[in-house]
DNA sequence: TCTGGGGTCCTAGGACCC
DNA sequence: TCTGGGGTCCTAGGACCC
């Protein structure tokens, strides 16, 4: 067996000791299913959810996608489509898709022990063992539970490989006659499936891969599971390689079922419209600092350097993009939001222009470890008694944020006006109420 | 007028060391 | 004037994902 790195797994001899089943838990249109839970005369209509900032289109109901609405589009290039055929606009609700996910993943506990949750609106599970159950039907099973107990449709997809498993999931979406749930088990089902799929639509090839696959004539799953393994290790590193062997039944991916720390944290937005002042810009780098550092103590990390950019509009005319950035460390690896906005104020004074009209900003937490294991700075010998002040100053701030609201308490350098949060960085004229995480938005029901 | 936010992995090339 | 061979670490950039 040999090893690359901790998450994959590749060979072609000896691969994975017994044969596998994943199964491709999938939410049908995310975003727009958790929206019409709560509002069920959405029901049949053309649905869309909107980025962050209300910018462009990043869920559709089917009925949308019916209307030729693409993902990613642009809300103003949409804008005569929308009034045309009355689609319903919605700004996206993350605390609502949130919990509703949560509550999709705790179904999916009681089919399996083994699951991946793979991201917000998929999971990958280990259905090994339940081959005599009958996989297709067991897939319905489980699409059938998680409707009735979240609202929440899905497909499932099953495989041997988490990449065929995906295709599955796909067929198990499209295609009427499939029940919400598609197995992948034998090499002429694998063939005739792979057959009907762009090879665009492969998971672990995106636009620029396809467009340099179809400049090669091959345009199928089917004909790039047919391509020559050494030619698509040289052209497509060995990324492409384990795609190729996974399309072949051959598993490269496991089942991750403990979720690695993060590498990096973000927290980055665009503004609602261009802003140019020095203070504007500091307050809404500090508040993002400040984001970044309390995700940083939920997941019990602590970071090394910070680094913060700033940006100009990417769509102006060429030229007349800039974008800043630079980094700055604490003095020693930390998660306190006074360290992580210091350095991160540090580092915004080398990225801002004056002058500049910015469309965005944002901080990236880089060097992560563990809190508990923190190498400490050999010439500034840790303070037992100051750390220990700091952690619980920070314990209390996350409390009393988690109880009133985000934002209730926080640092002077975020501004003391609520622009900060409001005006400057998001928009979001059509956002649903919180129905499930806060209690003066829960729904009414009325008897 | 208006174009999201947050992640991962791999590779090539340079710096540096012996 | 001549100017090896290898290892490791870091960074930037390119690809991908949802």
């Amino acid at each position: 067996m040999c090893s690359l790195g901790r998450r994959y797994r590749i060979d072609t001899a000896v691969y994975l000791p017994m044969r596998q089943v994943f199964a491709l838990v999938d939410c049908n249109n995310f975003f727009v299913s958790c929206e019409r839970v709560f509002a069920p005369w959405l029901e049949g209509r053309p649905v869309v959810v909107l980025s962050n900032n209300d910018g462009c289109i990043i869920a559709r109901s089917n009925e949308a996608k019916a209307l030729g609405i693409a993902m990613g589009e642009p809300l103003f290039k949409a804008h005569a489509e929308i009034r045309r055929h009355g689609i319903e606009v919605y700004s996206s609700n993350y605390p609502l898709y949130g919990d509703m996910s949560a509550r999709v993943m705790n179904a999916l506990q009681a089919f399996t022990p083994d699951i991946e949750l793979y991201s917000i609106d998929e999971a990958f599970l280990s259905l090994a063992g339940f081959e005599k159950r009958g996989l297709t039907s067991y897939g319905r099973d489980i699409r059938t539970a998680v409707r009735r107990w979240t609202g929440i449709p899905v497909s499932v997809g099953i495989a041997e490989t988490k990449t065929l498993a995906k295709i599955a999931g796909h067929i198990a979406k499209k295609s009427p006659d499939a029940g919400g749930a598609f197995t992948i088990d034998d090499e002429a089902t694998r063939r005739r499936v792979l057959a009907k799929i762009p090879v665009g639509d492969i998971w672990g090839i995106g636009r620029r891969w396809a467009k340099m696959l179809n400049a090669h004539a091959i345009e199928t799953a089917l004909d790039f599971h047919d391509t020559p393994e050494t030619w698509v290790r040289k052209r497509m590193g060995v990324t492409g390689a384990r795609t190729l062997l996974e399309l072949r039944g051959v598993a490269c991916l496991d089942l991750e079922n403990q979720t690695p720390d993060k590498q990096t944290i973000r927290v980055s937005r665009s503004f609602a419209s261009p802003v140019e002042s020095r203070r504007v810009m500091r307050e809404s780098v500090a508040a993002f600092a400040a984001r970044a550092a309390e995700k940083l103590r939920r997941d019990g990390l602590v970071c090394e350097v910070i680094n913060v950019f700033a940006a100009t509009n990417r769509f102006g005319p060429k030229g007349d993009y800039y974008r800043g950035t630079a980094s700055a460390a604490p003095p020693a690896p930390s998660n306190h939001t006074a360290d992580i906005t210091r350095a991160a104020m540090a580092a915004f004074e080398r990225v801002y222009r004056p002058g500049q009209q910015f469309k965005g900003a944002g901080v990236m937490m880089l060097g992560l470890a563990r809190a508990e294991n923190v190498q400490t700075n050999l010439f500034a010998p840790p303070d037992a008694a100051a750390d220990e002040r700091k952690q619980r100053l920070m314990n209390a701030f996350d409390a009393v944020n988690a109880k009133i609201g985000r934002g209730a308490v926080r640092y002077g350098a975020t501004g003391v006006a609520e622009r900060g949060r409001r005006g400057v960085y998001t928009v979001q004229n059509r956002r649903s109420p919180r129905y499930t995480t806060s209690w003066s938005e829960l729904p009414i029901v009325r008897a």
